[in-house]
DNA sequence: CTGTTAGCGCTTTCAT
DNA sequence: ATGAAAGCGCTAACAG
């Protein structure tokens, strides 16, 4: 029925050693066994068996994936990222979403352990101890991404996120806003927006700055919650923590009648797809979303193959990319 | 180091057999042993080892998901689906992009099979022999989501996309459209999008209709290309094959100084979340993408218990969501 | 360069 | 109701 390294074996005529040999090129075998070896695969149509191979060799060549939820956006395009490079390095990833609940994050990490994964790249809004204890009990080489270890325990891969926040800021204000609004969920809930936030407060004085702290990141609900702030409280200026809380502000600001970008301008976190397709088009902090998903995978390789690593925690580039809302 | 079935046998005075029964509740076992068994399980914190599980069992409890990109909205709203379902009964995803080239998709149920999934939901744009020899050759489980087999020769959820073309073509018809554009991909790229095609055909008159076929759907390449035929050929309605050409539709009607809905009115399919997020909002006709995932896992879980099934291509029902565009 | 032999950690008959 | 023992299909010493 399923043809086992053992049939290939007695095929080419050779032990199953030796075509363990050829298959993973573990030692040198003569060319011309190594041929009778090959043919025999290709003839039986042999292919290993990966569980049994993964028993024997305690590594099963896939990674763990924890994310908050696929089907946002920013996520989606991060896992892209880390599996291109998972596939380039012949991992497969093992995906599973944790709608950011702290003790389903915990528990994922344990079956990924009795998975056996290789290696796990997680993100999450806000690392607790709870995390790091669950690591350091599974024993399996972690890489963060796109979310914050204050205290660096954790090879990461992010961006300055507090000076993403200078940026968002400072651009305003060099376009002359006086008056400025800092959209975003309420504190706690994530750590990469409350970074953003201390960069934004560490450039525009208190008596200009207005927050506005959403409970739900979702354009639908945060639409009118948006307009209510705004109707009272009028400003020239507006940072929003992502392309859709972006979208949301300048559907506030034209619904009450003003323009975008002459009487408000709006710049967003992010740059997903979203930026570019509404009109007028958003400035963003572009994020490499990608990039975090790749740069992620490629740092857990070299963890994994014990390869030399420069930093621990790696900090990509964001940059500014202005377009018709400001 | 690590503790195995055998530690927790000696810790409860019992033989690893009994420990793997209380453990699968394969069989009976005496209130009390079984309490003794659980006690030495959480004394020693021991984790079954879902591989050796696997090869002793040849049951992986992980199923292999085949898509052409999780970053398109559309697919990562699917993905998630699949993985609630799947997280429900216990099982993992293995997640691969395919980018719809045939070979790495063929390629893929192969890598698949090495890992011994237990089944495979499989998304593409277009299904050939060559597909379906893979899935015959690997002996696994298939469900087909949200892709078309003319044949009906694999498990499959769709929605039935010939007559999703005709209800979005009626609809504009019964708004007074007369001279309609349908905005899709070449033919032959995607099995539905010419299926919906169809439909529109099926309803428009060939000297009313005009068929706009993009070699690329992504809204910056199509935006341009709409514009320029539409200059040329004035239209009253427009069905488009995404959300995304939706909107490349709308914003080209209003870059030639019309007006959407009272010039132009367009429809679209699919109702990600970009149909809510723009002005005019997007009329559509709604995908149940996130059911497409979830029922296709759920009858791949159910083709994998060997429970009764009553149909085996499944079809959920799409519907009109009038919005501003219209 | 190649073969022999133990396992890897579990499930699953087959006994008892 | 429980135990003993034989694998699952492969890798990895260890010999030679």
């Amino acid at each position: 029925m399923t043809v086992t390294i053992y049939d290939v074996a007695r095929e080419a005529k050779v032990s199953m050693a030796t075509v363990s040999r050829v298959l993973n090129g573990t030692a040198v075998v003569k060319d011309d066994t190594k041929q009778r070896v090959l043919d025999a695969i290709a003839r039986l149509g042999y292919r290993p068996n990966a569980v049994a191979r993964g028993l024997a060799s305690k590594k099963t060549r896939t990674i763990g994936v924890i994310v908050p939820d696929v089907s946002a956006a920013f996520v989606a395009e991060v896992v892209r990222g880390i599996e291109d490079i998972a596939a380039m390095y012949d991992y497969h990833i093992m995906l599973t979403n944790s709608d950011a609940q702290v003790s389903r994050e915990v528990n994922l990490v344990g079956t990924m352990w009795e998975h056996q994964v290789d290696g796990l790249i997680y993100m999450t809004n806000r690392l607790r101890k709870e995390h790091v204890q669950a690591f350091e009990q599974a024993q399996i080489p972690v890489v963060l991404c796109a979310t914050e270890d204050p205290e660096r325990r954790i090879p990461s891969v992010n961006i300055d996120n507090r000076q993403a926040g200078r940026d968002a800021a400072s651009y305003l204000l060099s376009r002359g806003c006086r008056r400025i609004a800092y959209v975003t969920l309420i504190p706690g809930t994530s750590v990469l927006a409350d970074r953003r936030g201390i960069g934004v407060e560490s450039c525009i004085p208190d008596e200009q700055l207005l927050r506005i702290e959403l409970r739900d990141g979702r354009y639908e609900t945060a639409l009118p919650l948006i307009k209510d702030l705004l109707r009272d409280n009028r400003v020239d200026g507006i940072v929003a923590a992502s392309d859709e809380l972006g979208l949301a502000s300048i559907h506030a600001v034209q619904d009450l009648g003003l323009s975008v970008p002459a009487d408000v301008k709006v710049i967003a976190f992010d740059n997903t797809r979203l930026a570019t397709m509404v009109r007028p088009e958003l400035t963003v902090i572009a994020q490499p979303m990608y990039d975090f998903g790749a740069v992620s995978m490629r740092l857990l390789t070299k963890l994994l193959n014990e390869e030399p690593v420069d930093d621990y925690t790696v900090t990509l580039s964001h940059n500014v990319v202005e377009r018709g809302s400001t």
